[in-house]
DNA sequence: ATTATCTATAGATCTATAGATAATGC
DNA sequence: ATTATCTATAGATCTATAGATAATGC
């Protein structure tokens, strides 16, 4: 087994952890990253924990900073996709912000690796990010005008700025996972309730729920 | 200038970002470990930055990781001092809860460094940083035990494990900060209103925020 | 004597490139 | 021919320790 393809063998011809050697490859990263840090993890211990030589790295990516860019790529992916498909959708504003929410708590607590922990690393500011900065501020800016028309709709004397918060409030699973090693189911709940409460948003939660989690089942189908 | 007290003189006699050579190093690692993170930080250019030799940072700091615990230290300082004050104060609940957002708040957009980015630091998971994480856990407790008074007190349907959120609210100002240079100033009414918002604390915010204004001036001025 | 600096260095890394090798697939 | 791996290595780091030196202060 594990000999499949082309390519010289592996010397180490331990059972593969992924489909193709780039899944391993991100796999294994996703976790020594997360673990033990960016900066701190070396291609060669990325490549002893694939099993294959620090130099065949980088046949699978021309540099370190390129795995981190892939896994990067992949946390924003999915909630930019729910984004795109709640657009054409005519439920309320209230209802697909908390369907927003809930999917990105959700996917934030379920993902393999707590990749979100990366975010705040200094590299990203560099030029070498700048296109995952984009995606990751069109994610936000989506939140915003979501909460912003949930405000709109409101019409209490909201303070200003507030719009922000929803989006913040959502990651703060990262921060939850990182301490506790892994984030309480619960948080699928109260997250989602928070960022409208936090709005002063005045119907009932628990209906809001149900629409929102009808609309995330009938846009995930597809 | 610039050369006065003990000791061998500096090669380089720049004038002194601070008062004790202690203070200089913690105040250019605090800028270096935020802007270029800590794994890449070396202490040559901590020194350098410094102005003294490499060498002789370790006469003030026995390792790299002394320079890093001692600025979260200070992090956690003021607000476990204020939460101490807070205990023996009359004001309710809510007053206590919001006065300490406000002043947390306050603390992480008006500090120098965003040194919360550092808190993601996987090496604050060894055992080197034990201490610190206590620390850090006794101010996220009290968040949690006020939060919980303010649930009880409202009585309504609040779900379980709303009281872990303001705590993670209040550092949302880590990501802010880092995303956007700086913290709007309006993060200081916004995130402590919200604090309460999602608690479905009932009573009028503006009211709350002069009782709790008075009472931070009130514990600040001892 | 004490303090704060200096010079010099051990020993251990780390990323990325060049070029060889051993498979498969046409 | 293409692909995925391998070996070998250049060149550049990095932390912490040992021991000397040049001030102040008693």
């Amino acid at each position: 087994m594990a000999n499949l393809g082309p390519g010289r063998p592996r010397l180490d011809q331990r059972p593969r952890r992924g489909q193709t050697p780039r899944a391993e490859i991100l796999d294994v990263a996703g976790e020594l990253f997360t673990t033990n840090g960016y900066a701190n993890t070396s291609t060669r211990v990325i490549a002893d924990a694939v099993g294959i030589r620090q130099a065949s790295l980088y046949h699978h990516f021309a540099a370190k900073d390129d795995i981190l860019d892939a896994l990067l790529g992949e946390t924003v992916a999915a909630p930019l996709e729910l984004v795109e498909r709640l657009r054409d959708v005519p439920e309320s504003v209230a209802a697909r912000l908390y369907a927003l929410a809930w999917f990105d708590v959700r996917q934030l607590c379920a993902a393999r690796w707590n990749l979100g922990a990366l975010y705040l690393l200094p590299e990203l500011r560099t030029e070498r990010f700048a296109a995952f900065r984009l995606r990751r501020d069109e994610l936000r800016r989506h939140y915003e005008v979501l909460a912003a028309a949930v405000i709109a709709e409101v019409a209490g004397a909201s303070v200003a700025g507030v719009e922000g918060l929803p989006f913040r409030l959502v990651e703060t699973v990262i921060g939850i996972r990182s301490d506790a090693g892994s984030a309480p189911a619960y948080v699928e709940r109260t997250i989602p309730d928070a960022v409208l409460r936090m709005l002063s948003w005045p119907g009932d939660l628990d209906g809001l729920r149900d629409v929102a989690g009808e609309l995330l089942s009938r846009l995930q189908a597809d």
